[in-house]
DNA sequence: CCTGTCCTTCGCCCCATGGCGAAGCACCAA
DNA sequence: TTGGTGCTTCGCCATGGGGCGAAGGACAGG
């Protein structure tokens, strides 16, 4: 039986503060292991074993064993939209507890694998616009003119076509409009990383679970961006 | 103090069977009174009182006193978008649980006030598609022939004006797309069924709290809509 | 007024959940 | 094999929160 309050079963693994904390440190898309994620939630081993095992029966992370280390992920794109969307409603429902981005976290940050804030909105708008991709059902699909296009910006088409998805929209909630998930989005992402256009932003204090997703555009990468889809930085 | 994992306040609140309940009920737009919502949640007055006052005062849903009764609807678009966020989340992430919209559900569905499903994702294209909106920082304006063309539909334009946004996108599970939100997205809703060109579907059995969003497409509407924007039903 | 209704507050019980320490596995390195 | 380390399981405790019944305000109608 279905219950029609099914996400409150979903819900309740995002209302403790412990697994939110290792949830959102989740979102700079890296690969995490129990202890860095128990210290990062700020309670012991056992715990965050509890914690996890939760996370994973309940489908938002992922794990990964290496060894004696178990890494864990964020199990998909769907997760990660989802907890950016409800950290931006708790900023607009409750600016007094917001979590502390400052205006570089609202200009270009990652969400799990893509580009968010200001700069994933303009992106998104730039490929639109430019009928770099096309809408289609449940999503986007590249035009020829936006093969050409992103291939020559260093774009690995191929590799965006092996995702669940290859585009589709993630809601962006500090700019209220749409951004660019999927294959594609995290390709571009990777390529902005890869050629140093985009760059990480170090943490200013230990264990900040923002840490590592705020990005910042270089010359070279404003440059670069700007001519190939005239987007502002 | 921020906490980094903000949302976890916000979390709780969802993370009850009851106040689920209550909230999925809410997403149809209308204001329930308490006893309303107790009987939709299947709690007694007194424990509905106490997850009301929770919900009230974490900003998730607003009080309007009347009389004896005291109706409660959401507290803003920003809800109704996550709510929406959460359960289709929970629809990818677990499908067992996924609570029961049928197909009649992904066509056509109010999304607090705003159209959402097939239906409103093909609005939003169809509307971007003919530049009667166009982008602008934090969301959509309308074009000189978008005025003309909404005007002409029969959309209230000036009662689009009066809500906090004019338009911004609300992302569609379903689709994983965005559709329309803000003043315009109301009104554009309220025009379809105001005209008949959209109704309700009745609820199948009693207490559904997914009553009442369901939508269906009149004959009428499927030519009006289609000529006005150039969308498929 | 008094009555019925709607809603809230209060007091109480109960159990689900989160935390830890100790012990037990699993794996790498010597 | 023998440690050493990372992670999990087990057992236990404390607390928070959700539920109800009973009682108390607020409001409409006679």
């Amino acid at each position: 039986m279905t219950s029609p309050a099914a996400f409150a079963a979903t819900a309740v693994l995002l209302a403790d503060p412990a697994r939110a904390a290792m949830l959102t440190a989740l979102l700079s898309g890296e690969a995490l292991t129990a202890s860095e994620l128990a210290r990062v939630a700020g309670i012991g081993a056992p715990a965050a074993s509890a914690h996890l095992g939760r996370l994973v029966k309940g489908g938002l992370i992922a794990v990964h064993p290496q060894g004696r280390h178990r890494y864990h992920r964020l199990a998909s794109e769907e997760v990660a939209a989802m907890l950016e969307t409800l950290g931006g409603l708790t900023e607009a429902v409750s600016p007094a507890r917001r979590w502390p981005h400052g205006e570089a976290f609202r200009t270009a940050r990652l969400c799990y694998d893509h580009l968010a804030g200001r700069l994933g909105v303009a992106l998104h708008a730039g490929l639109t616009g430019q009928s770099w991709i096309v809408p289609t059902a449940g999503g986007w699909v590249a035009t020829e003119a936006g093969e050409v296009g992103l291939t020559a910006m260093g774009v690995d088409l191929a590799a965006a076509r092996t995702a669940r998805r290859f585009a589709c929209d993630c809601m962006d909630w500090s700019e209220r409009r749409a951004h660019l998930a999927g294959g594609l989005g995290r390709e571009i992402a990777a390529c902005c990383l890869r050629r140093h256009w985009l760059t990480r932003i170090p943490a200013e204090r230990e264990g900040d679970p923002l840490a590592r997703r705020r990005l910042r555009m270089t010359p070279e990468g404003a440059r670069r961006l700007g001519e190939a889809l005239g987007i502002a930085a």
